[in-house]
DNA sequence: GTAATGATCTCT
DNA sequence: GAGATCATTACC
């Protein structure tokens, strides 16, 4: 199955990350479904690092969509994102969370367990997942998409950007907790 | 130049 | 509720 394509990524930023869940990441022999991801827009949106502009670390948000923005926080977490929208429109995705497939040992139910137990470092920075060696396959399936508030941010806590799978265990503990406060959101359903 | 600050996780 | 630990940013 080949990578999913451009014209995937090109499209707005929330409409990239409800579905990118159900996707195969693959890096090499491992493989994983994802199954929680946060949507972080450009301006207007005060929790993006893109927010204050256009910066060496920013670039690649603003650049090509289809392409990997990792950053380390914490000094110890690495944390993978999605490029979305059009070339010169800011937009990620930061994947929260994947389900192991194939050839991963560790957990990766959380932001910077997943890119550990993946291998995702800052050299996949700007990296072309269409290109690999890092990319992203379709796969159809039927799922039940849950809406919650982000967290683990200080601004703009509110907005409803963060999309899971509804009952899937692999999805971050603090995801439940908080659709838990917000099962009025955690209610919708595509195919 | 230098200093403050996190899209986190784990253990106590 | 603290600690680990460092690239990026903002401000001298």
């Amino acid at each position: 199955m080949p990578p999913l394509n451009r014209a995937f990524y090109a499209r707005p930023t929330v409409d990239v990350a409800r579905d990118l869940l159900g996707k195969i990441l693959r890096h090499g022999r491992a493989s994983a479904r994802i199954v929680e991801v946060e949507a972080y827009l450009g301006e207007n949106d005060a929790a993006a690092h893109c927010a204050s502009g256009l910066t060496r670390r920013t670039r690649v948000i603003f650049g090509r969509p289809g392409h990997a923005y990792v950053y380390l926080i914490y000094g110890m977490h690495y944390c993978l994102n999605i490029v979305a929208e059009p070339e010169g429109v800011a937009g990620c995705v930061l994947i929260r969370a994947v389900e192991p497939l194939a050839g991963i040992e560790l957990p990766a139910n959380g932001p910077g367990k997943l890119t550990r137990a993946l291998g995702i470092t800052l050299e996949h920075y700007g990296s072309d997942l269409t290109r690999g060696p890092l990319t992203i396959h379709p796969a159809r399936r039927e799922l039940e998409i849950g809406i919650s508030p982000r967290i683990g941010i200080r601004k703009a806590v509110d907005l409803p950007l963060r999309f899971f799978i509804r009952g899937n265990r692999f999805v971050s503990k603090s995801t439940a907790r908080a659709a838990a406060h917000n099962q009025d959101l955690a209610r919708d359903v595509i195919r």
